[in-house]
DNA sequence: AAAGGTACCAACCGCGGTTCT
DNA sequence: TAGAACCGCGGTTGGTACCTT
């Protein structure tokens, strides 16, 4: 350190240095913004903010070589830096840092965010602990620049390796009468997942628009038993919220502030005040919800304290609290609206559903999801009239994945429950519609998407094998190539 | 070539938790 | 025990470089 123990002896020095710049930057600008005065004990210092200089830096690790990190507040004290100790730790924390590694991310890096992403939520400082030589600002700044990215392209946060398992998992987990929160990807949930806790609802509220049910398998085993004051209040209780629900059923809309798509369809449901039926009505998990609603229910019983807010008719919660930030292509909407955790709660721990009542919960037998569906379609068809005919229209992804959104699908694939609809209830509904079962870009992406429709054939941007498969419906019909990474069948 | 848009990054701000006095 | 100080975290903003039209 003998080559920079110069610099240690003048603090007079710098402090002097800095009232210079000072001097200079306040004479050409006036008043400087960049400069803040703080009272601290016996005088006013005059902080400086904004950028960096290299002579600062220098400064400040050299006053970290010598006294070490912490006591921020030291700093202009010992040194004669006008910096506020919160700007110096940043400082270091993000720059100045001997182990940081200044090189992009890696692909692994990546990786590993989006799985500690979708684990964790936005708990930066905890996946920068996990990589080593990264910063939570870094990591941050990566994600929201990813995040803008793929929801301008209005694609899910999460590849398929992150999400797709989830169904096919839940199906064995079904089957075994088991959580899926016991044995889904122990990688992505070690110590059982249960150390996410502090995953509040207002962060989770923009990150639930990105949570294909991979996701939310990971998050719903992961939210188990977080407090009901977390993400089940805000965002996942209102997943099968009609405006959520119908703004995925039908791209072309965002439903905004109090307008509603009921309405627009001279549908009232002002007085439902019922959220099963509600549920019902949308065939959104109308199984679940009466899971939910019935006293047996093993995880009524009180596992997620606080989580089935929505179950005693409580209309309110359903309300689309998240969508206050749903600031979403609309393409990106539908991936937004994803089953109440209290779906997800009953996915995972109940057993399958042995009421034989669930058909008429089912979203077949709702007539007013055929004027749903047949809203959707006549408001897609809309927007999409101009891309491609009703007769192109082509199931190019996983209907059972939820990153294969199509109105309906995404209704119907996200949101009906594997124990009751399954793929009967796929093909029910996809004959239902006929062949206007739209499928929505979900996490792939097409290569461009100013190209017209025709690129929902191929994904392209992923190697996955979806993006080799073009007619895909949930029905065993066509040449029943399967998908290997999820549970869709060509139908050519 | 210029203007507008976008992406990326650095830094700041507000808040909450912890520690100190 | 209460208030102050400190520290860290997450969200947001602003600046700059690059890209597109």
């Amino acid at each position: 350190m003998a080559g920079t123990d110069h610099l240690w002896f003048a603090p007079r020095l710098c402090r002097q240095l800095l009232q210079l710049l000072s001097l200079r930057m306040t004479s050409k600008v006036g008043v400087d913004s960049r400069f803040v005065e703080e009272a601290s004990g016996g005088g006013n210092i005059v902080l400086k903010k904004g950028p960096w200089t290299k002579a600062e830096d220098a400064i400040l690790m050299d006053y970290v070589a010598k006294h070490g990190e912490g006591h921020w507040n030291a700093v202009y004290k010992q040194s004669g830096l006008a910096r506020s100790g919160k700007s110096c730790r940043l400082r270091w924390a993000n720059h100045l840092r001997p182990d940081l590694k200044k090189d992009p991310f890696t692909p692994e890096e990546e990786n590993s965010i989006i799985e500690m992403h979708a684990k964790m939520g936005n708990k930066w400082s905890r996946m920068a602990a996990e990589l080593p030589g990264r910063t939570d600002n870094e990591i941050k700044n990566y994600w929201n620049a990813r995040l803008k990215k793929q929801r301008r392209a209005g694609f899910s946060m999460y590849p398929p390796e992150v999400c797709f398992p989830a169904f096919s998992e839940n199906k064995e987990n079904k089957e075994l009468g088991t959580s899926s929160s016991t044995n889904s990807h122990p990688d992505l949930l070690p110590n059982n997942s249960f150390e996410i806790p502090s995953v509040e609802s207002k962060n989770f509220e923009p990150r639930q628009q990105f949570y294909p049910p991979r996701l939310l398998n990971i998050a719903a085993s992961s939210f188990l038993d977080i407090p009901s004051t977390s993400i089940l209040d805000q965002g996942l209780n209102s997943s099968c919220n009609t405006r959520s629900m119908l703004s995925a059923m039908h791209p072309s809309k965002r439903v905004r502030g109090s307008e509603s798509w009921f309405s627009d369809q001279n549908v009232d449901f002002s007085n439902q005040n019922d959220g099963s039926l509600r549920a019902q009505t949308l065939g959104c998990f109308s199984s679940y919800t009466h899971n939910l609603t019935s006293d047996h229910h093993p995880s009524s019983s009180g596992k997620i304290p606080g989580s089935h807010a929505a179950i005693n008719g409580n209309s309110s919660s359903l309300e689309l609290k998240w969508a206050k930030k749903l600031d979403l292509p609309s393409l990106q909407t539908q991936i937004a609206s994803f089953p109440s955790l209290e779906s997800f709660d009953t996915l995972i721990q109940s057993p399958p559903n042995e009421h034989t009542d669930s058909d008429s919960l089912s979203p077949r037998n709702s007539g007013l999801l055929d004027a749903i569906v047949y809203a959707s379609q006549t408001k897609a068809s809309k927007k999409y009239s101009h891309q491609e005919t009703s007769s192109d229209v082509v199931n190019h992804s996983c209907p059972i994945s939820p990153l294969g959104h199509s109105a309906t699908s995404s209704v119907f694939s996200e949101y009906t429950p594997i124990s009751g609809g399954s793929l009967d209830e796929h093909q029910s509904i996809a004959t239902v519609l006929g062949g206007e079962v739209r499928q929505e870009k979900g996490y792939f992406a097409p290569t461009d998407r100013k190209d017209d429709i025709s690129n929902h054939h191929l994904f392209s941007g992923t190697d996955w094998d979806c993006k080799k498969m073009v007619n895909f419906v949930a029905t065993s019909s066509g040449c029943g190539r399967g998908c290997s990474t999820c549970d869709a069948v060509c139908t050519v």
